[in-house]
DNA sequence: CGTTACAGTGACGTGCACGTCAATTGATCT
DNA sequence: AGATCAATTGACGTGCACGTCACTGTAACG
């Protein structure tokens, strides 16, 4: 028997190709994502070991990115979500940047919401279109 | 006196410049969009001159770039606003992908909705870490 | 009528987010 | 030990969305 460990959703470690199944990426999409420092698996050997938390912000990483958001854009909020031990100082602006975040992001979304009722108008004229020549045509 | 006019929101044609300045582009990416078939403001001459379905449409595609489509998906999805003489089957394709289009948009909000309360969930958490340490300062 | 000053047209350059290819290095199977 | 196979690294290539530059045309001002 092939003492190949069939990966458990709760283990704590996965490797490059459980994590590009699980997330619908490629490895090279990984490994670029750590150059830029957004993930930071650990290491066996050369090997990369993905975490738990490197599994958080992958997903963080590919929400932000289907809201049209850059990488470094994603990388600067990522950094607000898991800073453990800072000053105070520190704290209070990270506070601040996360607040104006947020409210780009409730801005991103009024503006969702009205283009939704755009295009849920144009639907309703096209459907009365639609209608008028059916019925034209007896 | 520089007799240049200033720009009335009400005016039919608009030139290049006048449309830089009403939505802060360049005037490189409005004949980038022309060349891409997103916009197609008449002539005079050699000048472009955009009409109020240019502005339209302008103020679609910067829209939706904000939500991270490609010009490409923002071309197709613009086609569907301003079909007026189609028959009816290309009027029942245009109803169904438009259909679907508000479906994924619908995702993207409710993605984007819930992306707005795990961060606001951040938040709380660090107004309390903010509040502990300012207690454990006395 | 010369000179600004802006608009147009290529053509090439740029930054981002990866894709692709080659060479190498372990780990695993037989 | 040999072969196989995945993973790593480095380097170069690619598509998109423009920016930049050089040049030309032209309308308007003084």
């Amino acid at each position: 028997m092939t003492p190949t460990e069939i990966p458990l959703q709760g283990e704590e470690l996965m490797t490059i190709r459980e994590m590009c199944d699980a997330f619908q990426v490629t490895p090279r999409t990984l490994r670029f994502y750590e150059a830029k420092e957004l993930l930071h698996p650990i290491r066996q050997g050369s090997r990369r070991l993905f975490t738990r938390r490197d599994r958080a912000r992958l997903k963080l990483i590919l929400r932000g990115k289907r809201f049209g958001f850059s990488l470094e854009d994603i990388r600067q909020t990522l950094d607000l979500y898991d800073r453990e031990g800072s000053n105070l100082q520190q704290l209070l602006r990270t506070y601040d940047i996360a607040c104006a975040r947020l409210g780009t992001m409730e801005a991103q979304r009024d503006e969702l919401t009205e283009a939704i009722g755009d295009l849920k108008h144009e639907l309703d004229q096209m459907a009365a279109r639609i209608a008028s020549i059916r019925k034209a045509a007896e």
